[in-house]
DNA sequence: AATTTATTGCTAATCGTTATCATTTAGATT
DNA sequence: AATCTAAATGATAACGATTAGCAATAAATT
């Protein structure tokens, strides 16, 4: 029941809401475009519309739930927010995503933005390239 | 005269692809979007297909003449190849672009994709803030 | 100058995403 | 528990950015 979770951050629990964090939930090592959560919800037999995969998964990013990433490629993706900050390997030939954290980056990132009179609010460090397992098969 | 530069990148010298260019380098300073260079060219009474534009710039990236970006908000942007790696501040307020390079940034990157296996093969680093015109109006 | 092939410009099509709006539902009120 | 009301949903149309299809045009080659 997230349901709880869901009152904290000022949304109705409705079912469509409630499956669609499960699903976020269930694949919270992965990165899930809304196509993907609704193709999900449809393998599960829950009868959501697209229309609403999108509208609560910017709810969802509204509330802090989730983080929004715009990879390469035109659509957004999305993961549920662990509180953890991280950044991204991004492998160009299998689309393996591999999460980092780096505090020396930060702190440098935090030191640019200053120095140009920034006022921080978010980042995007993506990393394209290709993992081993890519580069030792071709 | 670009057209030796045109051929060079196996492209042939066409007008629109003179133009195109033109404009890129007169504006070099910015990072446009294809919209951005049709309205350019229609505005230098010059008559270049939208299509064209996207066509061009596209094989201007494969070409590794321009880079192509994708920041926040759906459309990508694009920029003269200076040959000189650099990443990005962006105002969400005023979509003012600062460029940044950091070594120590760079040589991170490079540690932290080595030790997961990762060829580097390009990497994007933006920093999304407010500048300091826009914290000082509200 | 003639020929060949790439390139162009229109336009329609596509993709991801958002808006519209009538219908349904969560949750407060009785 | 039945009623009520605003918020949420689903279906579909609309949208903006980008790409595809194809006949017309222009570059480089002969």
């Amino acid at each position: 029941m997230d349901s709880a979770e869901l009152k904290k951050a000022g949304l109705k629990a409705t079912l469509p809401r409630l499956r669609i964090l499960s699903i976020l939930e269930q694949r919270s090592e992965e990165h899930l475009s809304a196509e993907d959560v609704y193709k999900a919800l449809l393998g599960a037999g829950e009868d959501v519309g697209l229309a609403t995969v999108y509208r609560v998964l910017t709810q969802f990013e509204g509330a802090g739930l989730v983080i929004r990433h715009n990879f390469e490629g035109g659509h957004s993706v999305f993961e549920l927010d662990s509180g953890q900050h991280h950044d991204h390997l991004v492998c160009l030939s299998c689309g393996t995503v591999v999460e980092f954290v780096d505090t020396m980056i930060e702190k440098l990132q935090n030191d640019i933005a200053s120095e140009h009179g920034f006022r921080i609010m978010e980042h995007s460090l993506v990393i394209y390239g290709r993992c081993s397992r890519c580069e030792s098969k071709s």
